[in-house]
DNA sequence: TCAAAAGTGTTATCCTTACACCCATGT
DNA sequence: ACATGGGTGTAAGGATAACACTTTTGA
């Protein structure tokens, strides 16, 4: 069963989450395009994929992960082959991994980039972005027009549609690999031109590229994020000990590019015994003072699904 | 980065499931143990990890695989080791693939076989599975007990409450995956003993066992096809062409497990726009003549998130 | 006539969303 | 004084879950 022909070898991707500033940052390593941190995974010295990416981030990024995730697993041909037919083909599996900001990482080459950077479309929180007006409608408009069949047309219309609240239609903040994948396949990012897919001279270039396919690893880890937040706890995995509800409402927005209703929010995680007071309050800086709240552990205990709901504001 | 000691061989294992006569079917292969549809995945003859699969699954079952979904990549060592020391390491991709009834399957040493085979606790159809409260919950007793700290006794205690819906806690029917990890590591099942876990002259031993870790992927499988289906229209990856409503809430409960309330189901698929009449009536077997339902494809196009929702009754 | 299943109508309840308002602090 | 953010109360609307009831067939 396992003969020469079947062997390939499993890179490791890491999309690597910290809030700081309001900001949903990653950890960005500059090798010529920007890329994920990323390493391969050795099969001798590890017992299971995740103590192996655990390893290796730490000894390149000098970060210790708290809550890591697998994402998915891409198999296609070409993507890591630079000399096509030279050595084993490359498996990738994406994870997602959960930290506390640091302030500058230690790691040489390495910055913290908000991922808005990439998907400058995914950023809701002060209006909706300009980009999606100015170009997306029109360069999907195109690639409606392009298609050589009526049903392709329509297909791509609905599409554009769904994924991007046209026509009305509500914003779904978690269909941001859907709207990466409807954009690649457009031709509207850089990837899919230096994949073959569409012409080099293609005008429209949007968000910033990035290298492999770590774009798409990052939008899988965006979405998933954004989803899980709503029935897990993981956003206090961003946190710090003790925080004001508003920072933590500022970490919920920043992940899921929405702003949120402010009293709803504040009243949802108290009521779902998310979090408790501290007592103590916080060093402000405008306006009058906030408790500290913490995080309750107990919930994991007592409800079977806690997590931080949305309630979304009227969008104005 | 690709050296010698970096190499794995790549395995991938399908959960296929078809629903026939009220049961929630798996394509198994009988090789001893049962198992899942599995194998290599040659990176030479294919694009993609999918398209490998697709492939060899129609070699090796003759089925047409309809909807397709991965799940998760395991990389445990000692998994695939009968010999350890011997050949590369096997990292195994797990997938779920939907299709429709087809009577008996044509390969050799393949049938297919209801999942509550697997996991009994999982049935609530009826009545609460016997088994929950026979076995289950004293056996986790004991592994609370046998807990060398206060605070890990308790621990173990609050999974089994959350897992289980003991104390009076909700059952929930996603939480599949959960469950199987927890009767695994509470030394359960007959896999625990096999992979060295708990001694092998352990009493309890619940459910069929399978081969590998081919339970825990069936377990992700369903977990997986019991939650998607709230969000997503997939259970009629599963129906024919046209269907009684009643048909389809019977598909919806084998495949969650649980009875639902006959009136609001009906009205929630038909007010969701998720069905459309087709004028015809079905050849009845008992009682009043149904309508016969078809899928309304343009649910994709209209609604952001299109599900069959559960609408639980109230547990008798 | 009864059992079984198809259907329709209505109500009580809860959750979500929105709105209105007051409180405490720094500039 | 006023801007900024903290914090509380409550009401409207919608979705859900439950109940009651009628209709149509086969045995």
């Amino acid at each position: 069963m396992t003969s020469d022909r079947h062997v390939v070898s499993i890179g490791l991707s890491a999309a690597i989450v910290a809030v700081a500033d309001e900001n949903p940052d990653v950890l960005i390593v500059k090798s010529g395009s920007d890329a994920l941190p990323f390493g391969p995974f050795d099969p001798i010295a590890h017992r299971t994929l995740e103590s192996g990416l655990r390893t290796w981030v730490g000894e390149q990024t000098y970060l210790e992960l708290g809550y890591v995730e697998q994402l998915y697993t891409f198999g296609d041909r070409g993507r890591h082959t630079f000399k096509p037919g030279e050595g084993p083909r490359v498996v990738s599996v994406g994870y997602l991994a959960l930290t506390r900001p640091t302030g500058e990482p230690k790691a040489p080459d390495t910055i913290w980039r908000s991922w808005y950077r990439y998907f400058p479309w995914e950023d809701w929180r002060t209006a909706r972005p300009a980009v999606i007006a100015d170009a997306i409608v029109p360069a999907l408009q195109a690639f409606e027009t392009a298609a050589d069949a009526p049903a392709l047309a329509e297909a791509r219309r609905d599409r554009a549609r769904l994924c991007f609240g046209l026509d009305g239609l509500a914003w779904d903040e978690e269909k941001v690999l859907e709207r990466y994948e409807l954009l690649y396949e457009a031709g509207l990012v850089a990837e899919s031109a230096r994949d073959g897919r569409t012409p080099a001279d293609h005008a429209v270039r949007l968000g910033e590229p990035m290298m492999f396919d770590h774009r798409r690893i990052l939008a899988t880890a965006i979405a998933r994020l954004r989803g899980k937040m709503k029935y897990r706890p993981v956003v206090f995995e961003l946190m710090p000990a003790s925080f004001t509800l508003l920072e933590l409402q500022r970490t919920v927005e920043a992940i899921s590019g929405v702003r949120l209703h402010k009293q709803n929010f504040r009243r949802l995680v108290e009521d779902q015994g998310l979090v408790e007071g501290t007592g103590k309050m916080s060093a402000l800086t405008r306006g009058r003072p906030a408790e500290l709240f913490r995080f309750r552990r107990e919930v994991l205990r007592e409800r079977p699904a806690p997590g931080v709901r949305l309630a979304p504001r009227r969008v104005v």
